[in-house]
DNA sequence: TATTGTTATACTCTATAACTATA
DNA sequence: TATAGTTATAGAGTATAACAATA
């Protein structure tokens, strides 16, 4: 209470660090937003989000080893085991061994596939939080989120 | 392939919705960073990221009935039990029976639960990302972001 | 009858550890 | 021995349905 920096009002017109809490927060509120929508898009193809998220992840011109997919996708390689069940059952994608190092399984995405691929592209650029910005704010919104993204790209100090 | 708007190059530079596309689909990608930091700052409290989402919703001034903690967290009654359940066993919350009507329950923040509580607000409300952006900046993106969250204000639409 | 909170149950998502087949 | 993919298992999160107590 007494080392409190001074503040006028409820809304967060003071110092940088309260802008950027309620940035912050206001930013992860909209996130959530958009993601109920998209997988109300996704659920409608019949995918379930992760699913979804891993055939958005695969590179239908370049067949990926599973362990490439995992790391794409941040989690475990045993995680990649089901996920690609599931796409392979609904006919989006096929494993195929590597000749070149028979423990590899390269990922093909099928012409099915590829076609829910792009709708699933689709459904996860599209929100209607948009709707009521101008082309010029949504151009600065997508410069000062480029501009978080650069100042995030580090895994590094990540020792491990 | 016939109806495609022209564009330049692979940057979006192109019309507004290829730019709306890029901006959220980047929008998402920091809202994932931003989630991880702080799942790993709510595992650092000993809570996991739905207990101390509970937590936060719930308002210490004045005692919520399960059900309303259902509504804010959009989940379903039958959760909210669950979670209850953990933040009373870590004795961060009690339950009190409503003398008005004995069905409800309100539930009570308890004094070590305000502190923590504040320690959830702090996780919610940081972020590294926003390190490399000016005031100015962080001040323009707060406004974007909120017009966002305006559009999307209505439950409106949603028939039920 | 309708509502509040609870229980039982099931599915999705994710992680760890142990296994296999290759290298 | 190290790596790729798999399997078994467990925990967190969420949803639906049925139930008891209360209104």
């Amino acid at each position: 209470m007494a080392h409190r920096t001074i503040r006028r009002a409820d809304s967060p017109e003071g110092n940088r660090s309260e802008l950027a809490g309620d940035a912050i927060r206001r930013i992860m509120q909209v996130a959530s937003t958009i993601q109920q929508d998209q997988e109300a898009d996704i659920t409608r193809l019949g995918l379930t989000p992760a699913v979804a998220r891993a055939l958005y992840e695969l590179d239908p011109d370049r067949p990926l080893p599973a362990r490439e997919l995992a790391e794409q996708l941040r989690c475990d390689r045993s995680n990649v085991t089901a996920l690609v069940d599931r796409l392979e059952t609904a006919g989006l994608v096929e494993r195929r061994i590597d000749p070149a190092d028979r423990r590899q399984k390269s990922l093909v995405v099928t012409t099915a596939g590829r076609r829910v691929r792009v709708r699933v592209h689709q459904a996860m650029s599209d929100s209607r939080l948009l709707a009521g910005l101008s082309d010029q704010e949504i151009s600065d919104l997508r410069v000062l989120v480029t501009k978080m993204s650069d100042c995030g790209c580090p895994e590094v100090g990540e020792a491990e």
